[in-house]
DNA sequence: CGAAATTACGAGTGATCGCTCGCATTTGTC
DNA sequence: GACAAATGCGAGCGATCACTCGTAATTTCG
C-alpha cells in the first residue's frame, strides 16, 4: 500500500547519521510525546541542521516509522525467545521466569517505546502494527494456557490471557521506570503477581 | 503562583455553555490527545464559534484545567467512599469489592480522563496534581495493608501497595473500554487478580 | 422601555513548525 | 586531479492553529 521511496544509495557516514537521528528522535519523542516533538528539535538533538534530517527521512512520520521498525524487530526477537516450545512442561513459576525475561530486556533497552506507540497522538498508521503484534502475543499466551489447563473453557482462556498481559504490561512500566538497582525487586513482584493470578486458574 | 483571573459574572446560559464546552473538550481530547486537539474543533463540537469559547476560557490549557478539576473532584469523592474505615475488618474479598466499586464507577463515568492526564503531551502543570492524588491513594492503600498485616516490613508494604494499584489501573482500562455487557466479566477478573496477588501476602 | 452587562459571532493576526531549496562541502571512483 | 554522487547547511516558505477584535444579538434589571 504505502510505497517505499526509491531510497538513494547511502554511504557509511549516511547510515551513521540515520542512527543518530533515530536515537535523537527516540529521546525527544519520549520527552514531549509525538505531536509536540518538533523536527527541528530532533535535528538539533542529533547535532545536525533541519535540512540534513530531511536528507534521510521524507517527513516526521518516517522518523517514527523507523523507530517502530526498530521496536517491532526487537519485540519479535524477544517473543521468539519467550515462546520457546521447550518451556511447555516447566512448572508455572519457572515458565513465567523464562517468558518475561526477554520481554523485560527488550523494553529496558528501548525505554519509552511502549508508551510512544500506545499514545493517542501517534498516527494510527504507526500505532496499528504494534497493536497487532500485541494481539498476537495474547493469542500465543492463550495457547500456552489452553495446553496447561485443558479443562478451561475457551472463553476463560482468552480472558485469562488478556488479563495476564495487562498485569505484565502495567508492571513492566514500573520495572522500566525504576532505577537499575531497584529493578530486581519489581521484577520479583511482577512474577509474584502473575503467579498469584494464574496459579488458582491453571495450577502450578 | 498562577493567579485566577477575576472571573466575570456568569449568567445561567453562560454556565451551561461552559459545561457544553467542557463536554466537547473531553470528547475531542479523548479522540486526538491534548496536543493534537484544536480549540476550533472543540468549539465546533460544542456548536459555538471560536470567539465564544474564549469568552469562557482564557486559553486551551484552561479548558483542560476545568476537566482536571472535574476529574479530581469526582476522584476525591470516590476515594472517600473507597476508604471507609468501616471496611477495616472485612474479609479480603469483600474489602476489594467495596474499595474498587467507587473507583470503577468514577472512571466509567469519565472515560478517557485517566489516559488524558497521564499522557506525555499534557502540560506538566495539569498532570502533576492528578499524579499527586494517585500517590496519596497508594499511601492510603499502604496504610490498609499495614493494618491487616502487622508483621510485613514497611518496605514490602509500600511495594505491595504500588503493585496493587498498578494491577488495578491496568485492568481498569480494560473495564472502562469494554462494552457495557462485558463489564461484569472483567470486573470479576480484576478482583480475582487482586485477590491472587494480595492473599499470599496479607492473608484473607 | 432603556442602559449596562453578558453572550455570540467569525474573519483575521501572529507565531510556530513541518518542510524546501539553493548552494557549499565531503567522499568515492577513475 | 577531475567529476559525480552523497552529505550538509540554514534561511525562509506555506500551512496550521491558538487566540483577538470589532461588532451584533440577547439577557438582566431599574
Amino acid at each position: 500500500m504505502a510505497g517505499q521511496q526509491p531510497e538513494r544509495k547511502r554511504q557509511e557516514r549516511g547510515r551513521r547519521r540515520m542512527e543518530q537521528l533515530a536515537d535523537a528522535a527516540a529521546e525527544v519523542f519520549a520527552e514531549t510525546g509525538y505531536a509536540k516533538a518538533t523536527t527541528n528539535a530532533i535535528a538539533a538533538r542529533a547535532g545536525v541542521s533541519p535540512g540534513t534530517l530531511y536528507q534521510f527521512f521524507t517527513n516526521k512520520e518516517a522518523i517514527a516509522e523507523a523507530l517502530a521498525q526498530r521496536y517491532r524487530t526487537a519485540l519479535q526477537a524477544a517473543h521468539d525467545k519467550a515462546f520457546d516450545p521447550g518451556f511447555a512442561t516447566l512448572p508455572l513459576a519457572e515458565l513465567i521466569d523464562r517468558m518475561i525475561g526477554p520481554m523485560i530486556e527488550v523494553n529496558v533497552a528501548n525505554p519509552g517505546f511502549k508508551a510512544l506507540f500506545n499514545a493517542a497522538d501517534m498516527p494510527e498508521r504507526l500505532a496499528a502494527p504494534t497493536r497487532q503484534l500485541h494481539q498476537a502475543v495474547v493469542g500465543r499466551i492463550a495457547e500456552v494456557l489452553a495446553a496447561r489447563a485443558p479443562g478451561l473453557p475457551g472463553e476463560s482462556v482468552r480472558t485469562t490471557a488478556v488479563v495476564a498481559t495487562q498485569i505484565f504490561g502495567a508492571l513492566l512500566n514500573t520495572v522500566v521506570a525504576a532505577p537499575e538497582r531497584e529493578r530486581e525487586v519489581w521484577i520479583a513482584e511482577l512474577k509474584r503477581a502473575l503467579r498469584g493470578y494464574l496459579e488458582p486458574i491453571i495450577g502450578a
